[in-house]
DNA sequence: CCAGTTGTTGTTCT
DNA sequence: AAGAACAACAACTG
C-alpha cells in the first residue's frame, strides 16, 4: 500500500519520465477520482497544462503546473500512476466512450480509473483497484493552505525533524504508540507496514501508550523510523503478493521491500532477533505484527 | 456468505 | 470542548 517510500519512489520515477511533458487529453471511468472538481471541469482545467515539476507531502504527490497551479494526487491504499503507450483499457467487461480510446489496442490492466494524454505521445494512467485514491486541482492557492495539507504534522525525513519535535507530539495522546505514528497530524507518511517495521527496530510493543515512551525510546522510535523508510526507498517500496494489482512503479515492476520486512506480513514465522514466534494482533481494527520477546510492553 | 485488507475523514461516543 | 472510538468508502481474496 502505498505509504511514504512508495510515494516518494513514484515521484523519483515520474520525474525521470515526464518532468516538461503537457497533458493532451484526459479520461475516467469513476467520478469520485476527481476530489474537488466534476471531472469534465477537471479536463478542461488540466489540458495544456505543462508539468514543472514533481514532488512530495506526506502521501501526496504534488504536480507543479504552469502559473502555479497545482495537481494533487492521493493513491491511498491501491493507487498506482503507470507511464506507458497502450492501445486498449481497461477491462474489457466495462463499458467505457469508445469514442475516446477507440484507437487503443494493448491493455494496462483492469483498474484504470484515470487516463491522461501526454504531448510525448505517451500516457499516464492511474490505476486504483479499491477506488478510494484521487486527483484534485488547485489554482490561486499555495500548497500549505490546501486543506488535505493544511493539518498535516511534520515529515518524518525533514532535515528539520528531531526527536524533541516527536517527542513533543507523542506526549500529546495515550493512544497505543503504533496509532499515535499512524496518524498524520501527529507525524506523516507511516502506514501499517512501516509501523509495523519501525516498532520492531526500536523495539517497543506497538501497544504501549505514546505519552508512556521513556526519552530514550523515543530517541529510538525516531531513529528506527527514518531507517526504515530510508531503506524501503531504497528498494522501491512494497508490494505484497496478492491476486490483486496492487502498488507497482510507474513502469509497472514490483517494490521489493516485501522481502526484507521483520514483522509485517510475517505472523508465526520466527523473529530475526531471537526467533520467537511473530504475533499478529488487533490494534484499533487493524493487525498489529510484533515480537512478543523483543518488543516487551514497558515504558 | 463472512472475515480480512487498507488511509483518511466524518460522525458519534465518552 | 476535546479526544478517542468507530463507521464508511470499495472490491477483491481466502
Amino acid at each position: 500500500m502505498p505509504e511514504l517510500p512508495e510515494v516518494q519512489t513514484t515521484v523519483d520515477e515520474l520525474k525521470k519520465e515526464i518532468l516538461g511533458v503537457s497533458f493532451l487529453d484526459f479520461w475516467y471511468d469513476w467520478k469520485k477520482s476527481v476530489k474537488n472538481l466534476s471531472p469534465e471541469e477537471f479536463k478542461k482545467k488540466i489540458k495544456g497544462e505543462k508539468i514543472l515539476d514533481i514532488s512530495r507531502r506526506a502521501k501526496l504527490l504534488v504536480f507543479k503546473l504552469t502559473n502555479n497551479k497545482l495537481l494533487l494526487a492521493h493513491q491511498k491504499m491501491t493507487g498506482h500512476f503507470l507511464v506507458g503507450n497502450w492501445k486498449y483499457y481497461p477491462r474489457a467487461k466495462r463499458k467505457w466512450q469508445s469514442t475516446d480510446i477507440g484507437h487503443l489496442q494493448d491493455k494496462v490492466n483492469d483498474y484504470i480509473h484515470l487516463m491522461f494524454w501526454l504531448d510525448d505521445g505517451r500516457q499516464l494512467a492511474f490505476s486504483d483497484l479499491r477506488k478510494f485514491g484521487w486527483v484534485a486541482f488547485y489554482e490561486n492557492i499555495t500548497l500549505e493552505d490546501i486543506p488535505e495539507i493544511a493539518s498535516l504534522g511534520p515529515e518524518p525525513l525533514d532535515e528539520n525533524f528531531t526527536p524533541n519535535i516527536l517527542e513533543k507530539r507523542l506526549k500529546k495522546t495515550s493512544r497505543p504508540i503504533k496509532q499515535a505514528i499512524m496518524d498524520p497530524k501527529i507525524i506523516v507518511g507511516i502506514g501499517n507496514i512501516y509501523a509495523d517495521e519501525s516498532l520492531f527496530l526500536a523495539q517497543i510493543h506497538p501497544l504501549t501508550p505514546a505519552n508512556k515512551l521513556s526519552d530514550q525510546k523515543i530517541r529510538k522510535l525516531f531513529w528506527a523510523i527514518q531507517k526504515t523508510l530510508k531503506t524501503a526507498i531504497k528498494y522501491k517500496g512494497t508490494t505484497i503478493l496478492s491476486g490483486a494489482e496492487e502498488y507497482r512503479l510507474p513502469s509497472g515492476e514490483r517494490g521489493n521491500y516485501q522481502d526484507k520486512t521483520q514483522v509485517y506480513h510475517r505472523e508465526n514465522q520466527p523473529c530475526s532477533r531471537c526467533s520467537s514466534k511473530i504475533k499478529r494482533i488487533k490494534i484499533g481494527q487493524r493487525s498489529a505484527h510484533f515480537c512478543p520477546k523483543c518488543q516487551k510492553n514497558s515504558s
